[in-house]
DNA sequence: CGATCCCTTGACGAGTTTCAAGTGGCGTGG
DNA sequence: CCACGCCACTTGAAACTCGTCAAGGGATCG
């Protein structure tokens, strides 16, 4: 379990803008706000640092002073809560174009823990300096309210799921879940990447790893998913699912 | 179960200014953003409609385009999202200060709905006029945001809560949680005011009505609580309670 | 080739839900 | 004024889901 691998900070100008065209996260995560060339990404750019982690590397700590606000480039990150005995809650997994840090704003210090699930690449930026930025750019807030207030909808879905939902049910949510946010980067189809391990889905769905596992086998049995191998699952009754995730 | 009662509109300038002076949330929401007697408050008031609602009242319902923003002035509402089949999951009672419809402010419709518990009121805004106002009001757009990111650090706790206690450290865990938000109102003590009834309680808490009582129960015999009446909770032993909660 | 890690599967038991009955407060109507 | 019904809450017993404990399989790595 490292730190922080690589960080590629201090650019100017061109380098930074040249890293920003090239970014998968170009169009989906906070940057969506900046047209290319613009003052504004100028800025976003100039004000950003990519961070590289590999799998297991400790992005933020809880308790650590919240001075940054990071979106994922690309890979994926889980975000735990930890209790003093142990229990864990990840309370969610953040891939490209997500954003991490806002919760904690105020009290001024992380109150979860970020950690990188595969190799994983984010943008880090200084919290206060983008506040500032917020003054100059409407379209930053805007976008950064929004996507804030979209966490806040999908906490309260898995609010749901954890309280109200069996084991079987959040389980098939999870894969549905998993297969929208894949189709939402444009990586679609009935494949889907997961690249949690079983106590980690475990972790966020409020299951132990054997019940994890003992779902993932019924639905394999009833002929819904299938597993091409332990972190590819192909979806193949999407409407069974569906109808076990029983939604809104 | 009716709809929205009566509604104070269309107020001007000297009107709204009185009304927002005597608010008893003035300093602790959204408007603690705004000087009294300043341009920013003025412009809040005017923007306002006053609601008031009665028990059972519905605020928003899950499906209706997603047109305002309401600050809760006093009183307590309840904001619930239904499944098909009925089950229901409370994520959060709102009280005075509290904010209700940032969530879905993109997908443009309320996710979940807003029912009063008690005799409530809040104020109205119009969504598309806030976020112009935020414009011009930076301490309005960064108190919203703060507002914001202090709900989804809530739903994070909310989520370790579902998902990793057992039913008595949930109920536990809630009691505390109810007398920190009395006293963030400046109603402090060790008598707790509990305006929900036991369904909405296991609603929130991810429990049958049954289990809830059981556990306040239990932690009556354990002479941690004490029940003056059903809706009215002395907490005699905090440091008890807090061990059960075994929060972070 | 053994060690380790992660996942799977089985058996058992605890904790929670479900089902059912009982209590107490409160408003209504006789 | 009291009887009655209604509703919310409490309590008990049985059923069930899921967690715990334990063992085994398969992949990876030294």
């Amino acid at each position: 379990m490292g730190e922080v691998v690589s960080i590629n900070a201090g650019m100017r100008g061109p380098e930074a803008e040249a890293r920003c065209a090239a970014c998968p996260a170009r169009r989906s995560g906070l940057c969506a706000a900046a047209d290319t060339g613009s003052e504004l990404a100028c800025r976003l750019g100039g004000l950003s640092e990519r961070v590289t982690l590999e799998p297991g590397d400790v992005l933020v700590r809880q308790g650590d002073a919240a001075r940054h606000v990071f979106a994922v480039v690309a890979g994926t990150l889980k975000v735990t809560r930890v209790m003093a005995d142990g229990r864990a809650q990840i309370s969610g997994f953040l891939s490209g174009g997500e954003l991490l840090g806002l919760p904690g704003m105020e009290c001024g210090t992380y109150v979860y823990e970020a950690v990188a699930l595969t190799r994983t690449s984010v943008c880090r930026f200084n919290r206060d300096r983008l506040v500032v930025l917020t003054d100059d750019f409407p379209a930053v807030r805007r976008r950064l309210l929004a996507m804030t207030a979209g966490e806040l909808a999908a906490a309260q879905e898995q609010m749901l799921l954890l309280g109200r939902k069996s084991a079987i049910e959040k389980v098939a949510s999870f894969l549905l879940q998993l297969q929208a946010k894949a189709a939402r980067r444009g990586v679609g189809g009935t494949r889907v990447q997961v690249p949690m391990s079983r106590a980690e889905i475990g972790d966020h769905l409020g299951l132990t790893i054997e019940t994890v596992s003992r779902c993932v086998s019924k639905l394999k049995t009833a002929g819904s998913i299938r597993l091409v191998d332990t972190h590819t699952i192909e979806i193949r009754d999407p409407t069974a699912l569906s109808e076990l995730a029983a939604a809104a």
